[in-house]
DNA sequence: CGAGTTTGACCCGCGC
DNA sequence: GCGCGGGTCAAACTCG
C-alpha cells in the first residue's frame, strides 16, 4: 500500500509528533508544526493523548466519561463498514469486515470544527454517555472519499475537542495547505497556554 | 436551487 | 432474548 496520501493534515501533525506510526511519515509538513511538539509530558486531564490505531493494535480510541482516552476500552466498535461505502450490515458472506485504523487527538479550541482544508457534511448526532455534548459525525464531501471524523467535546474540560479521524483521503486537500496557519489560529495549543 | 445541517428512526453489536 | 449504546440513514429543513 502506498503511503503518500495525506492523512489528515491537523492530526498528522500530532501524530507524527507524538507516537510515530506507520504511515503518516511523511505527512509531517514543513509547517509550524512544532507547536504540537512536546505536549506528551503535560498533565494528563489536557492535552493529549493521541492514538493511533493500528491494525497490530486495534484502535480502541474511545472516551470515557471523564474524558480520558481508554485505549483498551474492549467495546470501541472499530471501522465497521467497508471501503466502497457499503452500507453496514451488507456485507457479503465470506467478506471479512475490513477495520480500518482511527486516530484520535484532542486539541484545546474554541471550536467544534478545525478546518483542516477538507470539506465535511455532518451525517449524524449522538448524545453520548456520561457526557454533556453530543459526538457530532461528518463524512468527507469528496466524491469516492470515504473519510469519517466524529467530533466531541469533553464534559471534563469544555475547551479540550476530541476529533478521530477514521480512513484516509483519496484526493488531494481541497484547499490551500497555508491554512494550516488558520488552524493553530483556531487552536490553542497547550504550550501556548 | 444546490449544498450542508438537523433530528428522529433505524440498525447492529455487545453485555447481561 | 432483551435492552442499551454507538453509528448511520434519510427526509425535512436552512442557508447562501
Amino acid at each position: 500500500m502506498e503511503n503518500y496520501q495525506t492523512y489528515f493534515p491537523a492530526a498528522a501533525a500530532a501524530a507524527a509528533a507524538c507516537s510515530s506510526s506507520a504511515s503518516l511519515d511523511r505527512v509531517n509538513n514543513s509547517n509550524s508544526n512544532a507547536e504540537f511538539q512536546g505536549y506528551n509530558d503535560h498533565k494528563p486531564s489536557g492535552f493529549l493523548g493521541l492514538l493511533s490505531g493500528m491494525e497490530v493494535n486495534p484502535a480502541a480510541a474511545s472516551l470515557n466519561g471523564d474524558g480520558n482516552i481508554n485505549s483498551e476500552n474492549k467495546s470501541f466498535t472499530n471501522n465497521i463498514g467497508s471501503e466502497n461505502g457499503e452500507k453496514m450490515g451488507k456485507i457479503k458472506k465470506g467478506e471479512k469486515k475490513v477495520r480500518k485504523p482511527r486516530y484520535a487527538f484532542q486539541t484545546r479550541s474554541q471550536v467544534d470544527i478545525l478546518d483542516d482544508g477538507y470539506r465535511w457534511r455532518k451525517y449524524g448526532q449522538k448524545a453520548v454517555k456520561n457526557n454533556k455534548f453530543p459526538r457530532s459525525y461528518y463524512r468527507c464531501t469528496h466524491q469516492g472519499c470515504n473519510v469519517k471524523k466524529q467530533v466531541q467535546r469533553l464534559t471534563k474540560d469544555e475547551g479540550v475537542v476530541v476529533t478521530t479521524y477514521e480512513g484516509m483521503h483519496s484526493h488531494p486537500i481541497e484547499r490551500s495547505t497555508d491554512n494550516f496557519e488558520h488552524i493553530l489560529n483556531q487552536m490553542q495549543i497547550y504550550t501556548s497556554y
